[in-house]
DNA sequence: TTGTAGGCGTTATCAG
DNA sequence: CTGATAACGCCTACAA
């Protein structure tokens, strides 16, 4: 039995290396590969980026020089000389968000296989952030950027639209996008909840959402829906940055110290819904017959929780997937559409 | 109220741009830098580089251009000609984890005040997508890697050091670290959780965990520690890669159905634990009278959930923000420590 | 289909 | 302390 007062090493397992594959100490340039292969350089450099300008029978010789010397072309190089990069930047405004983090996988899962690589960088919901994110990229010269998101800042949608390269924007569905679009309505997702509120007999109705960006979209189309409906909307409680369950908690606790009998809740996040669940549970209340619950944006706990929380949601992974779909097709240089609209669904577990 | 059928634009808050900062079309370049300024570009470089260097009069002068044209160097060129960039990549196995995104969150904290442009990779606990990662790297050539994790494939750590660059390993203490090492001992994790599950008198247990990596050294150290204090260890499920909490619901109901009456449960990993305590309490058992359940690595459902999961964690984001720190000194060429142990710590909330 | 010339923007090196 | 020169590795433009 281990010293509990002194650490113990772990005895990590090391997996040895498979035989022939043995990695220089310097990468290979391009010219060695040329020479070997009895070529000019110019002539690599196009069997990598159109095989199809290339003899065969060079090509193919060619390629078998590149697979011997395991050369990859410098990227910086490349991206200096010819004023593109491979890399696409997909900016997410919380990197702990999984519906982020699972669109952010599906774009890269798409992107990948075609050469390009995806890097993460996080915007944390913060202007000043986003304007020194923006500005580097005027140097990095990405082939392409993404957004969990929309940009709101004047300045910044300027600077994109100087950059040149296609702008995806996602997460909701504006009037006037930059550039490439993959979104939904936030408007009509509010205004789903209230239908569904209705259509179950509920008058009295409270909201819990971020105060600004989407959180505010949902709050509008909830609003109005529900007043369309002859829903009465109680309380509208705003909260800033979610970071976790105890923020649902706490909206939830803030909810009923404000008094009033409410007989449904509609909360624009998950994170949030989940908490207030937990904290209704706490106190007693039993949900939905006290209290329906419904929640935006599928989380992993909502679904396991007790009961499950009926949630309006939409496909996290396509939205990225299709992002780099329509990417592709665009820097392919097809006329593609440029704006998809993803369906809302809700996913009804009994909270209401 | 909307039309169901028809979907709604998102009214977006636009924000306006502030007066004043104007981006022009093309980035300026370090001659543009110079001329205004009236000295040659190596000059202009060596402000930004090695301010020291430049008398004070004429270091004035530039950064006032520099300020007033906001030039910023391209970072291909400079990465081409110095052979190193302001990028350092932070690896993660799992997007999806908030741990991962905690410590990534401190790394680049304390590296981008310095200049550093902290951008994130992800591995997938899979070999291949890692030894395709570091590949790239090799053009990249980043001022410093890190990792979420250890290096297991010896093709991969003889890769890493070949790139000469400072290369920080976490979340575990192997006793041969590439490089830089911030991490705890996930043998030690395992010894405390059976101490603890000890203290309570518990005797008969299980264990549920990834059966590879550092859920197998946690395994290890559990069993190890559990017979030395007579403990009987019952059952000891692996599972694979971890994606939600129904990963833990699964591999409890698995663990139930092999029979066997146990009275405490060791999850190597916090969404296992509390999968597992969903599971149970939808079968009726009450914890932690019926089964005491003991997690790793805090998560915002243990803290949350009733009742809240004891589990043996550690400061994630100080891991990040303590390798960004090594890293900052190592690289100003400060010989200082290049190994740090992280402490565990054993959070009490009622499973135990 | 292949090759030649030259430069992308910066910084290492060496000279003054 | 400052400048001239050249080179990092690749790809665009043009020529053969």
């Amino acid at each position: 039995m281990p010293d509990p007062t002194r650490p113990t090493f772990d005895d990590v397992l090391r997996v040895p290396a498979p035989p022939g594959r043995a990695a220089s100490g310097r990468p290979p340039r391009i010219e060695e590969v040329a020479s070997r292969a009895g070529v000019s350089p110019i002539t690599v450099s196009r069997v990598l980026r159109h095989p199809e300008m290339v003899n065969p029978e060079t090509r193919g010789r060619i390629l078998e020089v590149i697979e011997a010397t395991g050369y990859a072309s410098n990227p910086h190089a490349r991206a200096l000389r010819s004023g593109r990069s491979n890399v696409v930047v997909a900016f997410v405004s919380n990197i702990l968000s999984q519906q982020f983090g699972m669109a952010v996988r599906g774009f890269a899962a798409a992107l990948e296989p075609e050469g390009f690589e995806v890097l993460v960088g996080q915007t944390s919901y913060s202007y000043a952030k986003e304007v020194a994110m923006i500005q580097s990229l005027r140097g990095i010269r990405p082939a392409a950027v993404m957004f969990t998101g929309v940009i709101e800042l004047e300045e910044n949608r300027a600077a994109l639209q100087e950059l040149a390269i296609p702008v995806i924007e996602t997460w909701a569905y504006p009037r006037d996008p930059i550039d490439m679009l993959v979104g939904f309505s936030n408007a009509d997702a509010g205004a789903m909840a209230a239908r569904r509120l209705a259509a179950a007999g509920h008058r009295r109705v409270a909201f819990i959402g971020r105060s600004g960006g989407r959180g505010a979209l949902r709050r509008d189309g909830f609003r109005s829906t529900a007043q369309a409906l002859g829903l009465e909307v109680i309380h509208e409680i705003g909260v800033g940055e979610i970071t976790g369950l105890a923020d649902g908690r706490a909206a939830f606790a803030d909810l009923l110290a404000r008094g009033g009998s409410i007989d449904a809740l509609f909360c624009a996040n998950d994170l949030l819904a989940t908490g207030a669940l937990i904290e209704a549970r706490a106190r007693g209340l039993v949900i939905p017959h006290d209290l329906a619950l419904l929640g935006f944006g599928d989380n992993d706990v909502a679904a396991q929780i007790t009961p499950g929380l009926t949630t309006i949601t939409f496909d996290a992974p396509a939205i990225g997937r299709t992002a780099g779909e329509l990417l592709l097709a665009h820097l392919a240089g097809a006329a593609t559409e440029q704006h998809r609209m993803v369906e809302l669904v809700l996913v009804e577990r009994g909270s209401v």
